[in-house]
Formats: structure tokens, sequence, C-alpha cells
DNA sequence: CGGAAACTTGAATTCCGTCAAGCGAGGTGG
DNA sequence: CCACCTCGCTTGACGGAATTCAAGTTTCCG
């Protein structure tokens, strides 16, 4: 645990505050697994979902979670970080409210820590108990069935961004990245950014310099507007939907 | 289908030739589905799985899987192939032997076309069955399951490795990617390597061009061999181990 | 108000991508 | 069998774009 200070633990109450009420799980709509938890499963389990409430910066280390956990963010963000000898930074995924993150190897370090990368709360409900309520409920597997290939295609367009897009192309495709994942509604133009310049460096391999330059050109474009260092306001939807899929080579002749 | 050859389709025969006996499913050891699934279920369904003899370049059109299907490579190399709108290549992840693939979404062409980087036999399993088959089977479950967390972790290496590794660094990591997934004995320092330089630099997110000079400077510095040119032979594993792990940015000074 | 951290801006450097040419193995047909 | 072609790979020279380094500037806290 590096941050500033420990992560606080908030149980939840003996009334089986893990009912549905408030979607205390952490997932919306259909996702939420409290009506089911709270059929299937007894007192006992239901008290093994914790809160966690993180700061910017707060790892979290293998003693948070000895058994394999899935964690639901509420609010804010985690990310899986890792750093290679020398101390590049890499953010290898994200996971932004209504997400969750499957780390069943996080004990072994296997390949990145998660951190916390603004004030985020999240739920953890050991690995266990979230396959067993998959087993239970067939629509529910289908769903969650459904968002981890979902989860994967989002891998591979990442993998897309980092392999062969030039630094503005990722940039473009990061910022409506966001907004589809943050549920921005689609006659908003503005929405904020939740991340530090470095973390978002750090998730599209590049440096927070490039970072900086990059919103400033997009922004002298007239394609996007910077409100504030963390609000951003798209202007061009249609130009910089066309920057997001390529139409910004390194030179225009290549094979 | 782009190659020179439409894929030939090769049916089990009625007497249940998916039968174990030859691990005819693709999977090895305790992954092996073939007697769970004859236990399970009737001819009919067993005869749903194919077997597809690919050229290098073929791709699967979506006609050829209708239905959501897992592919499970028995020899050869598979990769989710993308283009950007100018057409810069990206291969998002790789398939060799022994492992599997699950496009569920192939068909709405979500990230990428399934493509065969050399001659290749993959055997097609409609997923509802193979879903259905791990509800029915505990064990196969457990195994499944983490797999495909496995899976993940693996995208998450590529992604550090894209994102913040320089060439030298990247082939060095996909050395020994390789290596581990192709289940090359410990011992052994030689192995083949099954896809071409292009493929190589389009999975990196280098040029072809710049896997060449590695190659080449790599065993300047002693640390490799290439033997022919499909040919690798690792001569300094600590050496090119660490490079892996970065030491080797591209300039000392950094942050 | 003060200090630190995050962000921005500027200038220099370098490394990889680009372009172009050369090489070599494999396949084909005469 | 050899000339020829093709394609994948290698090698070289060069330039530009992103990183690096360094110095501001702003923002956000306490």
């Amino acid at each position: 645990m590096t941050g500033t200070t420990p992560p606080k633990i908030v149980s939840p109450a003996d009334n089986l505050s893990f009912e549905c009420a408030q979607e205390s799980c952490g997932f919306r709509g259909d996702e939420c697994i409290c009506r089911p938890m709270h059929n299937h499963f007894d007192k006992a389990q239901l008290r093994a979902a914790r809160t966690l409430e993180l700061n910017e910066g707060d790892q979290l280390a293998p003693e948070d979670f000895p058994e394999p956990v899935v964690f639901a963010v509420l609010t804010g963000v985690i990310a899986v970080e890792s750093h290679l000898s020398d101390g590049r930074r890499s953010l290898l995924t994200l996971r932004l409210p209504g997400e969750y993150l499957d780390m069943n190897r996080a004990d072994r370090h296997a390949s990145g820590e998660v951190v916390a990368l603004a004030p985020t709360s999240v739920k953890l409900l050991p690995r266990t108990v979230f396959e067993e309520l998959l087993l239970l409920d067939a629509n529910l597997r289908r769903i969650y069935w459904r968002r981890a290939t979902d989860i994967m295609h989002q891998q591979f367009d990442h993998s897309s961004d980092l392999g062969k897009k030039t630094p503005t192309e990722r940039m473009a495709s990061f910022i409506f990245e966001l907004r589809n994942r943050l549920n921005i509604p689609r006659f908003v133009e503005e929405f904020a950014l939740p991340i530090s310049r470095q973390s978002i460096a750090d998730y599209l391999g590049l440096r927070a310099e490039t970072v900086s330059r990059v919103f400033k050109g997009l922004e002298k474009e007239g394609l996007i507007k910077l409100v504030s260092k963390h609000q951003l306001a798209i202007i061009d939807f249609k130009g910089l939907r066309k920057i997001a899929n390529g139409s910004r080579p390194r030179l225009s002749n290549h094979r």
C-alpha cells in the first residue's frame, strides 16, 4: 500500500446492505448481481463483499485480497500497472465506474499491480462467490460471458492503438474510448477527464509532454476544446473519429 | 476468403472420430474435451465440430462460421488481424498449436478478421456446445476459466510490450513469448519461427526492416543465433531475458 | 500565502520509419 | 537443368517526429 492513507474498508451492515436497492454491487441494470446474490447466498457470503475507498495512487497489495477477487468499480478509476526494470510505467488496462476487473492471480504479481488513478470506491467480491453465482443464474451467465469477450475486444482495440497508431491517432481514439465507457450521452459533447496527463501517457505509451502537445494541437485544429485541465469538449466528432480510425499516419506513403 | 484455395472442410466420420484417441479436439492433456464431449453429447453435436485446413494468408470470412465458434489450433498459427483506414496492418493476438480463440462476434467484424499466418489446421466448435460442456463438467470449467485469465494476462503483457518497450526489448520479449507458448523444452535452445518477418513486425508494432535489423543486432551481440531464416537459437538466455524486462531503454536517462 | 505537484512550452537530439536498392531461396516453365 | 521471375528478407542512407532535457507556468493543497 503506497498511498498516503490506508484504504478504508467499509463492511456491509448486517442487515444485508448488499441488497439491490442502491445497486450496491457496483453493477447496473441487467448486470446487477444484488438480487440473485440475495436469493442464492446466505448472510455470511453476502458479507464477504467489501467496499474499499481508495485515494489516487493507492495500490492494492496482495494482503488486501489474499483470495482471488473480482473488483467492481463504483466511482473513480482503477488500472493494472506494471513497471519495467528501469522504472518505466505502463497502465495495461483501465476500469471505469460500472466495470469490473477479474484479478484472480494478483497475489502472484503475475503482470501488474492494481492501482487507483483517482479517488475511487470499489466493491470486492471473492471470485469463488462470483463464479458460483454465474453457475446458478443462466441469465447472468449470458450477460457476463458476453461482457468478458467485450473486455477482450477492448483489449484488442487497445493493442491496435499502441501498435500502429501515431500519438495523435491514439489520443483521438482514447477520447472516444473514454466517452463511450463513461456512457456520456450522445448529444453531450463535454465531459471530464478522470485521470492525469501522466496516466493518459502511460496508458497510451506516450510521454506526458506528448499528451499535452497533442491536446493542444487538436484544440488548435478546432477538433476539441479544453474547457479546463480536466474538462474536455469534442467540437468536431466526425473529424476526430476519422483521425481515430487512422487518417493521420506518420508519412502519407507507406506500403 | 482471400487465400489461393478455399479452406478444405474435413468432416468427422460418423463413427465418432471426435473421440479422444488422437486428441482430435485440439486440446492436450487435462484440457482435452473429447472424452467429456463424448460422454455428454450425441452424434449430431459431435459432428458439429469441423476441421479446417488453411493456407498462409487465408482469412476466415463470416460465412465460414455464421454462428459463434471457438477455434482450436492443431498446427500452424492463426491471428486476429485489423487494418486501419489507410491500410496499416496490425496483428492483435496470436494463437499457436494447443491454444484456442473465442470469436463469438466475428460475424460483426467487431475488431478484426481471423487469418492464418502459416499452413494451419484448426478445429471449429460451436460456442454454444463449448459453453454447455463447461457447464456440465466442473473440472473442465476450472481449467478453462483459468485459461481465460491466462489469455487476458498474455494480452496485458503484450500491451506492455507495445506501449513502453523499445524495438529491441519487444523482440527479446517476443522470442521468449514464442518459446514458452510453443512449449520448447527448457534445455533446447533452438526452435522455429513459425511466422514471417512482416507478421512479427505487425504483431510487435514495428516495420519488417526493423525486425530484420534487431535480429541482426542481437546476433552480433552474441545473444541469439539465426541458424536459418526461420530457425532461431538463444545463446545467452540471461542477457536476453534482461533486455526483455527493460534493460535497453531509448536513452539511459529518463524521468 | 507558500510550496509542491501537475501541466505546458521550448530547444536539441536521436532513433525508428521511410524509401530504395540489393540479395537469395523457391517455384515455374521452357 | 537452367534462366527467369517472384517474393520475402536484408542492407544502407536519410529525415522527421517523438522523446529527452530543461525551464517555465498554473493549479491545487494545506
